[in-house]
DNA sequence: TTAACTTATGCAACATTTTGCATATTTTGT
DNA sequence: ACAAAATATGCAAAATGTTGCATAAGTTAA
């Protein structure tokens, strides 16, 4: 399992439809564990099988009708055995560092060019990260526990957002990408 | 694809069996994209039948015989057109980052507990990266080209550990684990 | 009024990965 | 002589994830 208890975390402190939850996906929780509205729409069907969720049908004046999620007790029960149980760590599966492996046997220019773009991915996000944290998490040392698990998890974006640009930086220097 | 270009890389330098192969995928190559040996045998026999691979039986006196994969014209152009393609960027898919969200709704000592023992994995890990770069990338600026490459992935591989060394000192200090 | 966009949900096909098992030979330790 | 470990390859099923498509209602702006 693994979607379906990201998803439950997201249901912690509020009921949310597959639309919603999509849309979570792609900002905060989505930072960490990325999914497409097909895997959700598919997962929630799952779960409500499962009974991990319950559903409630919202009319909506103005807008199409939506299909709110809850968790059940067996769904939180569910969650908390995953929480506490040990997970394997995941296999990186980074492209570009199994790519740099054959920098000897091609053309590096494109690859060099690969490093500067990711570059600049990264310092965008950084600089969302950080603004994120300006707001919200400014003092760690003060926040519920809760919060502070967040912040925690903003903090491990920031700090590989910023290795990554550190090593950008030294890539482009060992390639000769910079004079 | 992905792994095919894992493989295909990897048999570059020297021609290997599915058991080397599978031995690679457990150390060097490895750290940065995992895979077992059910998933390499898999993958080899399709991409002989694509015709990026070719084979050859090797009979061995007091071993069993063994398959020894080589990288055709048709594989290395396929690989080029892979190192040179845009790869997006993969989600990172992090239990532990999710894990932390549920810490002000559950018990949060086996979520530190994790933390710690993951302190401790990174910082073998380390250790070992460490030890190869000492060994054989002492001075990077005067390697050849494709061992640069190799020893950017190392590099990678030693800030990521290093970085998250750091975030679990944080963690554990933020979440009290430290006096 | 028509096109483009947002909200909202879903199917089907395919690709990838994981898990568990099955087989066989040879070497090494007891 | 026997058990265990290493070498070597593979199948099948299940879980997971991706891609492309389909549908529908409501909102906004030219």
């Amino acid at each position: 399992m693994a979607l379906s208890h990201a998803i439950m975390t997201a249901l912690l402190e509020e009921n949310l439809s597959g639309y919603d939850l999509a849309k979570k996906f792609d900002m905060s929780l989505g930072f960490f564990w990325q999914a497409s509205h097909q895997q959700i729409y598919q997962e929630l069907k799952k779960m409500l099988e499962r009974g991990w969720l319950s559903s409630d049908t919202v009319e909506q004046a103005g807008k199409p009708n939506k299909i709110l999620y809850a968790l059940t007790g067996e769904g939180k029960s569910a969650l908390d055995n995953w929480v506490v149980a040990e997970t394997k760590a995941r296999s990186a599966k980074e492209d570009l560092y199994v790519k740099l492996y054959n920098i000897g046997h091609c053309d590096p220019e494109p690859l060099i060019g690969e490093i500067a773009d990711r570059q600049l991915q990264c310092q965008r996000q950084l600089a969302l990260y950080l603004k994120i944290k300006e707001r919200h998490y400014a003092e760690p040392e003060t926040l519920p526990v809760n919060r502070k698990g967040i912040y925690l998890a903003l903090s491990a974006g920031i700090r590989q957002q910023q290795m990554h640009i550190d090593w950008c930086d030294e890539a482009l220097e060992l390639l000769g990408a910079v004079a």
